[in-house]
DNA sequence: TCGATGACCTCTA
DNA sequence: ATAGAGGCCATCG
């Protein structure tokens, strides 16, 4: 679970280490995953970013949806904040009714972050990118 | 190699 | 404010 602290280190932009044996894309060691997945650790306690924030800030701008994927797949005993992700302007991606949506609101709330239909409060937001 | 899919994003109507 | 259309791109069958 969320190897190291030095939350702010891991906000300046990270490349994956390439060129590495790669057993498979959601294989044990995929660096790309795992640069994402540090990235999503590093979101700050009481604060929420958005997927293509976090993919920017892996160094993956433009794919917002691999840190969908990233997510997705994350083995549970990581233990990740994945709640503190949100789409774009701070909605909630997941469908209303989606027990994954109530999960991440009640998740939230408990951080102390409002949250009204469906958004969270804007100044809740951070874009990754001041935290350098 | 190709087509379908998605925990996304942005622009129009 | 809401809905639909495109665009984007890694992953999978």
């Amino acid at each position: 679970m969320c190897p190291g602290k030095a939350p702010a280190e891991l906000f300046r932009p990270l490349r994956a280490h390439r060129s590495r044996s790669a057993p498979g894309p959601t294989g044990e060691d995929n660096p790309v995953l795992e640069v994402i997945w540090q990235v999503v650790c590093a979101i700050p306690r009481g604060q929420v970013s958005t997927y293509g924030a976090v993919a920017q800030a892996a160094g993956l701008p433009g794919r917002a949806r691999q840190t969908g994927f990233a997510l997705r797949v994350a083995p549970e005993a990581l233990n990740l904040p994945w709640h503190r992700v949100v789409g774009a302007g701070g909605r909630i991606v997941f469908p209303k009714s989606s027990r994954y949506h109530r999960e991440q609101v009640r998740r939230l709330r408990a951080e102390g972050v409002p949250v009204h239909n469906g958004r969270v409060a804007p100044a809740a937001v951070t874009l990754l990118e001041e935290l350098t």
